[in-house]
DNA sequence: ACCTGGTTGTGAATCGATTCACATGGGGCG
DNA sequence: CGCCCCATGTGAATCGATTCACAACCAGGT
């Protein structure tokens, strides 16, 4: 398949949720248009995402709701549940457990681990947290396809070493640091602290006037 | 000053990391080549993010460490502080709060609002959740400057509007919903659904062998 | 003073993603 | 059936970001 930019994917979660309003507000069908204006995005953007998939719409009329929401679950994998590691059982960790709304969208935490004796066989809701050492066999068993790492940055490499060891081919990084994986893992991160500094930057442009480049 | 690209600045976010590392090392000088290789991108993506900004490095020498940390630091506007206020007292709302991260950046959440009179009037570690009604007032006394949504999805246009009219300029939205508000008002989002699902469609191009476009 | 090895700053070239624009197909109505 | 309006799917054009490649520069050694 000729290569799907990660913005092309990332759009496909959005049209799919737009989707779901749409149909649970009883729509058949939306056109791209439509479908656009509720993404802030074009329509020519939303027909050429697609388009890389196949062809959904039929001219004149438009998508239909139902199909289409059916055809992007397809691409995104969404048809079947995913299980997934969580390592860390910090603030970020447990947010992440007490959250539900994954489960909904067919994503389970089905373990959670950590290196801290003093965390270590603590329960959290229906889990309890397991000893990092576990990890390898868990993964290895199919416990889990995809490793969330909520540990601070020191550790992050060596926990996406042990997940990629383990044959974990996804990984959902919050930790603020850059992971080297193989080419056949894909890294998703998470960093709130570069979101707020991307706000801090963008707030000081307009209240500071900040200065041109200044060369010499 | 010529536009600077979104990547551009999550980028100097990187390196400033970098160089927090770096200096405590006790590196002096840094290239531009070992820059890029902690971050895995090219020594010509440094050079030139850190072009728009100024000439911040010696030919033949590099960049002094603490020189171009202190220069980072003052584009990214993180030479001040910054007050936050989060709107949502459920689980994101909380972890923010939990997680100390951000106020060694420079961000201090000082208020947390909720509507449900049931969340109102509780003490979340030193602060006390505040009614909604009273965001308006807090931000006119310029209680904080940027504003966090960490409500479901429905009310999170509604959050924005308010933080918007009250003269907030810059948004954190954790809601998985597009926001709209005027064009002098930053946005930026934290949708970790959306990662699970880019994660699931990488992990099922891998394993599934997803179809070739579909025509006809 | 000159040469050598190293590194920046940046215009030009390349690459990839977005937008344009229109031929193609579809339904409804008279 | 024939006409009109509508909306898709997609090649071509555009736009923006990344990478290339090199002149300018720096320090240290001889």
């Amino acid at each position: 398949m000729t290569h799907i930019s990660e913005s092309t994917v990332r759009r496909l979660s959005h049209y799919y949720r737009v989707l779901e309003e749409v149909d649970a507000e009883g729509k058949r069908m939306i056109s791209s248009q439509r479908l656009a204006e509720r993404e802030g995005v074009t329509s020519a953007q939303v027909r050429k995402d697609l388009s890389y998939f196949g062809s959904f719409g039929r001219r004149g009329l438009g998508y239909n709701v139902a199909h289409l929401r059916a055809e992007i679950r397809a691409i995104l994998g969404l048809e079947r549940r995913w299980n997934v590691a969580v390592v860390g059982a910090g603030h970020i960790g447990l947010a992440l457990l007490a959250y539900r709304g994954f489960e909904e969208q067919g994503f389970d935490v089905v373990a959670v681990f950590d290196r801290a004796p003093a965390q270590i066989g603590k329960r959290i809701g229906a889990r309890t947290v397991l000893d990092i050492a576990g990890l390898p066999d868990a993964a290895a068993r199919g416990a889990f396809e995809i490793g969330v790492i909520a540990t601070p940055a020191p550790a992050a490499q060596e926990v996406a070493d042990a997940f990629v060891k383990a044959g974990i081919r996804g990984i959902l990084n919050f930790a603020p640091r850059k992971l080297f994986v193989p080419k056949d893992v894909t890294v998703r991160n998470v960093d709130m602290t570069l979101e707020f500094e991307s706000l801090s930057f963008a707030l000081a442009q307009k209240t500071g006037g900040r200065r041109r480049r200044a060369r010499g």
